[in-house]
DNA sequence: ATGGGTGCAAAGTGTTTGCAAGTAT
DNA sequence: ATACTTGCAAACACTTTGCACCCAT
């Protein structure tokens, strides 16, 4: 692995990722570093992402279409709200023993599980109360 | 709703998904398709997966990056292996009250969730061996 | 000073859409 | 005959990449 420079952008870009917890896409990500950092280009972000996930300081859900973001936290699953796109982490605990599970009964090895969960959430349900 | 048609294009698409069982993705539809009847364009395949899916006949479902599609069949999980990119459906009982509960907990309208798995195959694994 | 990083624009994926012509009903 | 559907190309949305310049080490 080749030598990682700490750059003034790579800061800024997880500094936004830790200090927000709504899951957001890079799009999102690049308007907020944007705003504090006029010149900072849509690569750099997506380059730092690339490499903030390889570093393991970041990760990468694949929800409902765009990718999210947050920063690393012991395994959780995800709600999407399939009205408002919000993401919100389950309180629901992480089952460890689902991947030993699988892996006995296929032969495969079993690394890891995803767990989204997709409804309306409360703001969006109040909204409908109108 | 309006009035839908049952081109040949259309049963060709929801044939070619009936078919096979490796959760193909719209390109690998489209290739299929392709090889049965050279003229059929992609926008066609895209067309009709989207009505498809509308009226309840197959699958979408989102795994890693493209979307895989499916022939419609009660619910259950999926395996990917991340080495080749194969899908499997997941020998593991669809747990129905896990929308219940944490519809419960958190007070939002839990309508559905995914769960996938990742790991290696054991295609992968046998040609690890070498 | 050196090589990783940046910003920009262009190119890549995967998917959708406008339109004129075709076809199932 | 009607209006849904097709094929084509262009447009879209999201992400990656080539390149010349920049800057952290």
């Amino acid at each position: 692995m080749k030598l990682q420079r700490n750059t003034k952008q790579r800061q800024l870009i997880y500094s936004i990722i830790s200090n927000r917890h709504d899951h957001p896409t890079a799009e999102q990500i690049y308007l907020e570093a944007k705003s504090k950092n006029a010149k900072i280009s849509r690569s750099t972000v997506y380059r730092n992402l690339n490499i903030l996930v390889s570093q393991g300081k970041i990760i990468q859900t694949k929800l409902l279409t765009t990718d999210r973001f947050e920063a690393v936290a012991k395994e959780h699953y995800h709600f999407v709200c399939s009205k408002c796109d919000a993401v919100f982490d389950a309180p629901i605990d992480y089952n460890q023993t689902l991947n030993n599970s699988l892996a006995e009964k296929t032969g495969f090895v079993v690394l890891k599980h995803r767990l989204i969960f997709e409804g309306i959430c409360s703001e969006c349900l109040k909204k409908a109360d109108n």
